[in-house]
DNA sequence: AACCAGGCGCATA
DNA sequence: TATGCGCATGGT
């Protein structure tokens, strides 16, 4: 981990193997906006965020205190994990893995909030990214509270909990809405416990989360890989659906044994740019 | 057990 | 400008 250096309300941090755009825009977040000047700004555990990344790959974090960057960003964005050896591994492993890591290099599992990423494959499922974004953003902008620069807080469960369908009508989620509704209630009744997830043995976390009404095997695994450090969650979507069949049909590589989803995130976005 | 609802962005006509 | 396609889940 590299050191971390305060000057002029902006705190750099020298990283290796990160792409900011790349990890902002593969399709695991939706609430990162880019810039005019490249620079993004989103919001997550209740903070707003201004990010930009240097040419030398240095993040640079505006008005960001050592504290929060501590407390939030520096697990939000991964960066105590050694993704120079792993991609070290999955180069040396496996030939088609090669080629995705060489082609898409700096992209990184994001530590999201259970419940935002819950809500936000919920919100993904039967849907395309743009959709997605649209309505995250307006479930934000209707229940969240107001940080900076037109940006709001993930609305809580609690705020939810007692809504109906009708309540939600602005979103245009669709059928999804009633899924929204059923996970916030059991989140808040305690039928499902978030918290819990990261130190529960895998299975037992799928089960856990299974119990929602509208979570089934791929929206769970999102949530355990995205927000609950499960790297060896492997979600299947169409995408990765095609290289199981294309590449791996008599299984996956060895080299991936326990971070299949970080390897995942490489092969979905080479193979989804791949034809066109 | 196969098939459709649900909404909307997108590719193709 | 119109038309069909895709999508994860639950319900029929």
């Amino acid at each position: 981990m590299a050191t971390a250096m305060l000057e002029k309300n902006e705190l750099r941090v020298p990283v290796k193997c990160f792409n900011l755009p790349l990890t902002l825009d593969c399709g695991q977040a939706f609430r990162w906006r880019q810039e005019e000047d490249g620079s993004f700004k989103g919001a997550a555990f209740g903070k707003f965020l201004h990010i930009s990344q240097e040419t030398d790959g240095t993040l640079v974090f505006y008005n960001t205190s050592d504290e929060e960057f501590n407390e939030i960003w520096k697990h939000y964005f991964d960066l105590e994990r050694d993704y120079e050896t792993l991609c070290e591994d999955f180069c040396r492993g496996d030939e088609s893995l090669k080629t995705a890591v060489e082609a898409y290099p700096g992209i990184r599992i994001l530590n999201q909030e259970p419940w935002e990423a819950l809500c936000s494959f919920i919100i993904s499922q039967n849907n395309n990214i743009p959709r997605i974004k649209g309505i995250v953003e307006r479930f934000c902008h209707l229940l969240g509270d107001p940080l900076e620069d037109g940006f709001y807080s993930f609305p809580t469960a609690e705020k939810m909990a007692n809504l109906t369908v009708e309540d939600l009508a602005p979103l245009r989620a669709g059928f999804r809405a009633k899924y929204l509704l059923d996970a916030a209630r059991k989140v808040c009744d305690g039928t499902v416990n978030l918290e819990a997830l990261p130190q529960m043995d895998i299975d037992e976390a799928r089960a856990e989360l299974q119990q929602i009404c509208g979570v089934g095997p791929k929206v769970a695994e999102c949530v355990l890989l995205y927000s609950c450090g499960k790297t060896e969650a492997f979600p299947k979507d169409v995408w990765v659906k095609r290289i199981l069949e294309e590449l791996y049909p008599d299984g996956l590589p060895e080299c991936i044994n326990g971070v299949q989803g970080i390897a995942q995130q490489f092969l979905f976005h080479w193979r989804r740019n791949k034809d066109r």
